[in-house]
RNA sequence: GCCCAGAUGGCGGAAUUGGUAGACGCAGCAGACUCAAAAUCUGCCGUUCGCAAGGAUGUGCAGGUUCGAUUCCUGUUCUGGGCACCA
């Protein structure tokens, strides 16, 4: 009989599936675990050889644990919501909710081959009315609740309603720059506007104003991932910075929680420390500079800070170095930018805004260029009245802090080189320690040129500044956060409708009973008017009449919708009850379920998603729905497989219009040759390998510049490096059709790069042929097999083969091709044994602690060695299906029932581990001189030290070695190693 | 630029706590079985010197700590992931 896995898998599949083998109950009296795997986008490409790799390591994982005794959820779906099919909506006319249901199906039939012991019952799709309904229901938690500034939880926006009618702003006074203090009758008195707009400023979900990026051209916003190098993606468009209304969720009031509570998770160091430095608690100062501004601009009255008290406020870590201040950087965008700049510098200033205009935050961070505009104006230090040029520059984002900075040359490296290359005189606060030539950001130096402060060490020195500034009046202490808002709105049509009717500029709230608010049902996915969403376009949808169910409220319904990550931040709670009709999940559920035991995915949702599952949770932990406040206890990063990318690169010319001539094509070798070239040296090369390209001479002169992009394809239509440029114009729906290709020797050579295989990259492998050719349980074995589930590691498929041989080897320890069944019951040998219980242990220990690849090739070395001495023992076998079942269910089931075995392998129980199989006396112990192994020596493992010394002094070896001396130590660590000191 | 991770044979990787570097598998080479092929089995397989015995060298690079370093420390290079609208 021979291993006939696609015969033998199917037959299992449709067994375990019939009878609901993996149903999982929310009542047991096992102990309960949960293993979760990061939801899935279902893309249209389907799944690829990365997507399984964690949900194969978290299916292992959950039928460990079954067979351990655990009741185990295991439960799968798909965030469903997102851009790939609005796009692909765009192109193809395809209603997204159609191509994501297909797409859906495709998946879940891929998945289906692989044999995964998910609970398709507790299946969960955010794009479905049913869910998304608990969505908008949980926003208006968020939208209904402010972070309490005393008992720091979330609570309900009506306590503060109640605090400000009864004690005015006290609770919040000092929160809010944009909030004044009032009085209750203050309060009483403001008109709803008025009120609305201040508890705007304390919602957890809040709306404001955010920038995007806008590309006229498109009339749309684009993701950060759809802009390169300032254009767009497709097309190569002008993209520009654009000021939108945005929601938010505010999960800056939550930082330190998130922060504090990173203690309590298992998770890996990198991860925490990846939030950490994403959530970027610093502690400083904030100081109010004045300005003084020098023949400045007639101001208009809509520009901030008219009038003669200019004041600059800057956050700062280092107040201990304001002596050393020299100048002042101020984002480009700082509101006070227009007020302050001199006539004479008004030109440069403008020109400089609309270069930054062009540039993505990014692009301003990454930017190794000094660039920057002196503004004309000067902030005075407090303590020695000097003045101090006001600069703006890109590197200062206006998010960050005030969006102002003093810059202290002699002690900071950015501000130092800035200083040089603007040549800013710069004062040394650091005595010996700045040479110069070099910054020093010691606080251990004793400060110099510093008034009071001279001779006092840097560190003490932050302490009496702030208090003086305190004192003063201009400045106080403050602890300040990187991470912003989050930004929980997009322009975009495929998301969840926000529950909110807006009238007279006021958000009101849908009542519980009118959600779902169902998305509708459209025709096209174009924009609508000034870059709001495609639901804007629909003036019957979003039109609210007044009527009694909407307490009479007309209004306006609000055309954004919600991010991936809204419906994404609070899935795992689903799972545990997705049927309910009236809560989210039951508190008995979430009680029962608790937290994910065991959360397996990919770094690259370090600070997204988990970031704001964590807000999510800690809300509906606050609000008294949940009892648990973080979502995820264990996390396991699983690696990326890596894909081989294919590029093609494209020439832009940029006009000084701004207009771009782009759709030019270069060849892999004349993009190399062109990096390095200027523009015209560029387009004459151009010319001159291909005449005829007719564009050029006469648009272009010397105020043109080239841009090259690289842009990823299709791995599919590219042979090795060559493109296949009749399916590259036909690709994207004939998106290139009209490109004009460069080629060298009359082939298309593409750039290739190893990253992360995703659907975006186009460089993606598919699993179904695999699992044909080979089988699920040789494809899951193979994908442990690749390497450490955490390291990230390329994708061959060339050594599947060798797992294939295993699982056919195993196969002949219980099937002969002639002789048929070849297992018998034949009592096992001490040998047998200690091979039996050896994997045993090293198959528990490894499966413990994630270390599938090595339990594999323990797997061989075990039937290897079985195969050795002829082993074909019931008592031996039978147990090791068992420790295979979560690495290869299909051939475990079918041999063990081919044992005789009635019910499914998956409620046998994990065999016992006992030590006296394995018990060795001797060990052959490797014997090193001066740290280098000479010899080996076979001795007793109880030996004593005196007499391991007599031994191995007298050998052969060790004598030659010695040379007649004595050793001059001898170290002996016993069970381990030997190694004479000469 | 900032944050995180990684680097070991021709390739994927192993070495769990500082203790025999290269387990297991792929590829390759040689052989057995076969009319032949497939399948299967046996042996070899880091580099280098040597007929051999044996020696030298070797875990990105440069240093350091140690009897002993792939493992710890300092510096450095390269690669991958993330950087707030891909999910």
């Amino acid at each position: 009989m021979e291993y006939n896995f696609s015969e033998l898998e199917q037959k299992w599949q449709g067994k375990w599936n019939e009878s609901k083998a993996y149903k999982v109950s929310n009542t047991s009296d096992k102990p309960k675990y949960y293993v979760l795997d990061m939801f899935p986008y279902p893309s249209g490409a389907g799944l690829h050889v990365g997507h399984p790799l964690g949900y194969i390591a978290s299916d292992i994982f959950s039928r460990y644990k079954r067979l351990k005794g655990f009741n185990v959820l295991h439960p799968m779906g798909y965030d469903a919501f997102g851009l790939p099919a609005e796009q692909y909506a765009i192109e193809h006319g395809v209603h997204p909710a159609v191509s994501t249901e297909q797409n859906i199906a495709n998946f879940r039939k891929q998945l289906d081959k692989i044999g995964f012991c998910y609970d398709w019952d507790r299946e969960v799709l955010t794009c479905d009315p049913k869910y998304y309904k608990w969505t908008q229901w949980i926003f208006l938690q968020l939208f209904n609740s402010y972070f309490n500034p005393i008992t720091q939880k979330a609570t309900p926006i009506t306590e503060l309603v109640k605090a400000f009618e009864t004690e005015g702003s006290t609770q919040i006074d000092g929160l809010r720059a944009t909030v004044k203090s009032f009085s209750a009758e203050e309060w009483k008195a403001f008109t709803e506007k008025e009120q609305q707009d201040i508890l705007m400023e304390f919602r957890l979900a809040f709306c404001g104003y955010g920038e995007v990026n806008w590309c006229e051209a498109l009339g749309t916003v684009l993701a950060n991932d759809e802009v390169v190098n300032g254009v767009s993606e497709r097309g190569g468009h002008p993209v520009e910075k654009k000021r939108l209304r945005q929601w938010y969720l505010r999960i800056t009031d939550y930082a330190d929680r998130l922060l504090n509570d990173l203690q309590k998770l298992e998770w890996s160091d990198a991860m925490k420390e990846m939030q950490t430095n994403w959530i970027g608690k610093s502690t400083g100062a904030e100081i109010d500079f004045k300005v003084k501004t020098v023949d400045r601009q007639p101001l208009t009255d809509n520009e901030a800070n008219v009038g003669s008290d200019l004041q600059l406020k800057v956050y700062t870590t280092r107040p201990d170095t304001i002596f050393g201040v020299d100048f002042m950087v101020v984002s480009p965008e700082h509101e006070l930018v227009a007020g302050i700049t001199s006539a004479a510098q008004q030109k440069t200033v403008e020109e400089y805004i609309t270069y930054v205009k062009s540039r993505s935050e990014r692009e301003r961070q990454a930017e190794k260029k000094i660039t920057g505009a002196f503004t004309g104006a000067y902030a005075i230090n407090p303590f020695d009245g000097r003045e101090i040029p006001i600069w703006i520059s890109e590197y200062v984002l206006a998010g960050y802090g005030t969006g102002a900075i003093m810059a202290v040359p002699c002690g900071d490296e950015r501000d130092f080189k800035f200083a040089n290359h603007f040549n800013i005189p710069i004062t040394n606060i650091l005595g010996d320690a700045f040479n110069g030539t070099e910054p020093n950001a010691t606080k251990d130096a004793k400060l110099t040129n510093s008034g009071f402060l001279n001779g006092v060490v840097l560190r003490d020195a932050i302490q009496i500044v702030v208090d003086k500034l305190e004192e003063m009046g201009i400045g106080k202490r403050k602890i300040n956060y990187r991470m912003r808002d989050a930004a929980f709105s997009r322009q975009r049509y495929w998301g969840e409708p926000f529950p909110i009717v807006w009238k007279n500029g006021i958000a009101y709230p849908l009542s519980e009973s009118e959600l779902p608010l169902e998305l509708p049902k459209v025709e096209s996915y174009s924009p609508g008017p000034d870059g709001e969403g495609p639901l804007a376009n629909i003036p019957e949808w979003f039109n609210r009449p007044p009527s009694p169910l909407n307490g009479d409220l007309g209004g306006k319904l609000e055309t954004n919708t919600m991010p991936g990550y809204a419906g994404s931040s609070w899935y795992f709670l689903r799972y545990m009850d997705n049927n309910n009709d009236t809560e989210f999940a039951s508190r008995q559920a979430t009680d029962y379920w608790n937290q994910v035991d065991l959360y397996i995915g990919g770094t690259e949702h370090a600070v997204g998603h988990l970031l704001y599952s964590r807000l999510w949770t800690k809300v509906l932990y606050d609000l008294g729905h949940l009892g648990f406040d973080e979502p995820f206890k264990k996390l396991l990063n699983q690696g990326m497989i890596t894909g081989s990318s294919r590029f093609v690169y494209r020439a832009d010319f940029i006009h000084i219009s701004r207009n771009i001539i782009a759709d030019i094509y270069i060849s892999h070798g004349h993009y190399s040759k062109m990096i390095h070239m200027g523009t015209l040296e560029a387009l004459e090369y151009l010319h001159q390998v291909n005449p005829e390209l007719k564009f050029g001479v006469s648009v272009l002169n010397e105020y043109s510049k080239i841009s090259l992009n690289s842009i990823h394809v299709d791995v599919n239509i590219v042979d090795g490096l060559e493109l296949d440029i009749n399916k590259f114009k036909e690709w994207r729906n004939n998106e290139y059709s009209a490109s004009f290709l460069i080629l060298e020797d009359g082939k298309y050579i593409c750039g290739v790069e190893t990253e992360k295989m995703s659907k975006s990259k186009f460089n993606t492998v598919n699993p179904d042929d695999l699992v044909t050719k080979f089988g699920a349980d040789t494809f899951r074995m193979y994908e442990m097999f690749l390497g450490p589930i955490e390291q990230s590691k390329p994708w061959d498929t060339k050594g599947i083969e060798g797992v294939h041989r295993f699982l056919k080897k195993l196969w002949r320890l219980f099937y002969d091709e002639q002789k048929g069944k070849v297992w018998n019951e034949a009592e096992p040998t001490a040998d047998e044994l200690k091979i039996l219980h050896r994997t045993i242990k090293k198959i528990e220990d490894d499966t413990e602690r994630f270390s599938f690849n090595t339990a594999v090739s323990a797997f061989m070395v075990c039937v290897n060695d079985l195969a050795d001495i002829k082993c074909h023992k019931r008592a031996i076998l039978e147990p090791i299906l068992i420790l295979l079942t979560p690495y290869a269910p299909h051939i475990a089931e079918e041999l063990w029932h081919s044992l005789g075995n009635e019910t499914f392998i998956i409620d046998a129980a994990f065999p016992q581990f006992e030590a006296k199989y394995v018990v060795e006396s001797s060990k052959e112990y490797p014997v090193s001189i001066n740290g280098k192994v000479r010899t080996n020596l076979n001795l007793p493992l109880d030996m004593a030290q005196a007499e391991v010394e007599a031994a191995v002094t007298s050998n052969e070896t060790v004598q030659k070695w010695l040379e007649g001396k004595a050793p001059k130590k001898i170290i002996f660590v016993k069970g381990r190693m030997i190694n004479v000191v000469i």
